[in-house]
DNA sequence: GTCTATAATTAGATAGAC
DNA sequence: GTCTATCTAATTATAGAC
């Protein structure tokens, strides 16, 4: 890929992110990248096709890893690898909170965008932690708390300090980022998880 | 209040929940109202206040239910009003979503809107919260879930399908405001809780 | 209180020189 | 591959009639 479009992407990924699709224009991308407006056209057709590729290049990454995970986790128990996950997760929401906030974004009403993103990158990575939930819940528990909802429960709890870092920052006067902060949240949504799966707190050790 | 400020905030709330502040068009909100653009002028002078506008009329449902929670739980203990709590503010995310989504959207980083937000609503109600987790969990797991960590995985758990509903819905084919749903999500969310504070899911009933 | 008209700025996108 | 120049449409905001 030739610098400059990769100039851009970095740049367009920050933008969308921070100010969504409609808020973001190409003029501001062009003036970070120390380009001009006109160029991003030229390497990248329009405004929409930026936001594309932007994203594609953002999921990239994660579904790298997921798929990593996925071989080293071989004869791992569901349980255990589900608990290295979520480990991983929150790391993965402190280093790329764009990938939250521009989910959060689209996200709030249908649209051929989203619609877009999630058959292309979103609906695989939750149905393969869906599935590990369900292996994971202990009998019964299912009911109560359906691997779905607690899907959404474990990605809304890991991203929320991270995709709303102000929100953190304001209350606290630190940033969510700082590494011991999300070492502890790390742990905290490990020992999370650790309850929901029924797992007792006195007889469990480190997980990562 | 006139019936047209009314309208018009209305409908700005609506906008500038699925769109952010910056995606947001005093255009768009007029054609919605009926009304022309320079008449929201004449009724809020800027954009920029008729967004704080916006978001008292937001906030100050919220806050009267909470205050009134506070009156009704003299006598409870912190963990029942903790359940009682959480039960509410899933079904108070089912119908105001764009509370949530306006703070995700303003609260990716700090700027004079957010600081203001914080300041005015979100802080007060986060401090109550943190206080009643604070009180409610088992002696020593404070350190391994602090009360803010536990607030920031409660209030983003409870939210996301809420405050992402094209998200929940391209999954699932099925809106996340289902009052089933709701419900379903409700359950999940106080037997998470109950499972943080330690309480036996066998021993413990029906908790609204 | 609501309108029309309009100013000043900015948006995304195209044409064409180099 | 990058620029300048420019088009058209949309943006927030103001002035002034009714």
């Amino acid at each position: 890929m030739s610098p400059t479009r990769e100039t851009i992407l970095r740049h367009a990924i920050h933008e969308f992110a921070a100010h969504g699709f409609e808020g973001t224009s190409t003029s501001g991308i062009a003036r970070l990248c120390g380009v001009t407006q006109p160029l991003i056209h030229y390497h990248f057709a329009s405004k929409e096709n930026l936001w594309r590729e932007a994203v594609d290049l953002l999921f990239a990454e994660v579904t790298g890893r997921f798929g990593q995970m996925r071989l080293e986790g071989e004869g791992q128990s569901p349980r255990d690898l589900l608990r290295t996950l979520m480990r991983r997760f929150v790391h993965q929401c402190a280093e790329r909170p764009e990938i939250a906030q521009i989910v959060l974004r689209e996200g709030t009403h249908r649209n051929p965008r989203f619609d877009w993103l999630v058959e292309r990158h979103l609906s695989p990575l939750i149905a393969g932690i869906s599935q590990l939930f369900a292996a994971s819940l202990p009998s019964g528990q299912a009911e109560v708390m359906p691997p779905l909802h607690v899907v959404f429960v474990a990605m809304g709890g890991a991203n929320l300090m991270f995709s709303a870092p102000a929100f953190f920052e304001a209350l606290t006067g630190r940033s969510p980022t700082a590494p011991e902060i999300v070492e502890t949240h790390a742990d905290a949504m490990v020992a999370v998880v650790d309850r929901i799966l029924g797992i007792d707190p006195a007889s469990s050790g480190v997980s990562s």
